[in-house]
DNA sequence: CCTTCATATAACAGTGATAGTTACATGATG
DNA sequence: CATCATGTAACTATCACTGTTATATGAAGG
């Protein structure tokens, strides 16, 4: 989701459910679902009708990871988790504390590198990729879709 | 999973997949099936027929929390991750690259914090909790089948 | 208007991972 | 040799997630 994103920072116009279905082969309305997430928080607007489609309501640099995870709901960081969050068996609450403890420390740490990296950073890492490829791959990379940075 | 283990660690003699199941509310057979693993990691051994269950290989104190969660397979930590692992789409290939960095760091220090503590450090967390407890929830516990620590 | 394009959303089917269950084999104890 | 307990295969149930179909709504253009 974070790759149609950048795409549509790079984009004149909007981007169409049936496009990005395509870019990620999946369906239009799996699209719409989770873009749903990401307009209801206001990062994208969606236009019916001719010439409609998705498009930022801002710019690159005015998302970072950490708001696009949020938008789409995922608010489950860990695989692992306590079984019972709230059991009467004393030991399995001394468990429980552990594990939260750590569990916390992590997650705390990750949303802050989360929060750390806009959208505009990672675009700005591709720049970097596409520059980094030899003359004749930059054009079959430009000829298969990917747009090259400016 | 640990909340056995911690109760193997106070109890005389082995544990029957069919009494850890009632404890956990669930089947022997998932009991015999998870308990596979931390057999195979060495942490804990199976014996057959009269008198027979499970048992503690070493002390709570040779135990970490991070053994536990390898030898049960459990080497997903994160519900995220990249969708592609080896993108073509270089788009695709520097998003993952940000995601993979702040993962990392997360994982990195979430094992470090499991690795940390040991069973027996928890067991003595519950010891702490059961001293809070009035004389009467002491009482009432120890009655559930919730040992008393010594 | 009315056709076309595009999103909005409900409803349903497929899919995969996990948990639970049944059944049977094996081994240890008394 | 009867009983207790694990070992394991095979099947079922459940749940979340994905994909699909169908219908409604709204916007643009002729």
């Amino acid at each position: 989701m974070l790759h149609l994103l950048i795409h549509m920072g790079r984009m004149e116009g909007p981007l169409t459910s049936e496009a990005a279905a395509t870019m990620l082969g999946t369906n239009p309305v799996v699209i719409r679902r989770t873009m749903a997430g990401l307009r209801d928080a206001g990062y994208v607007r969606s236009v019916k009708g001719h010439g409609g489609g998705w498009s930022l309501t801002r710019g690159l640099d005015g998302i970072t990871m950490l708001d696009v995870h949020r938008a789409l709901g995922e608010n489950r960081i860990f695989a692992l988790g306590p079984a019972d969050p709230d059991p009467v068996c004393l030991v399995e609450r001394a468990v429980n504390g552990s594990l939260e403890d750590a569990l916390q420390e992590a997650e705390a740490l990750l949303l802050r590198r989360l929060a750390d990296v806009t959208l505009a950073d990672i675009a700005a890492d591709f720049d970097r990729r596409f520059a980094a490829l030899s003359p004749e791959d930059r054009t079959a990379r430009a000829h298969a879709g990917q747009l090259p940075p400016g």
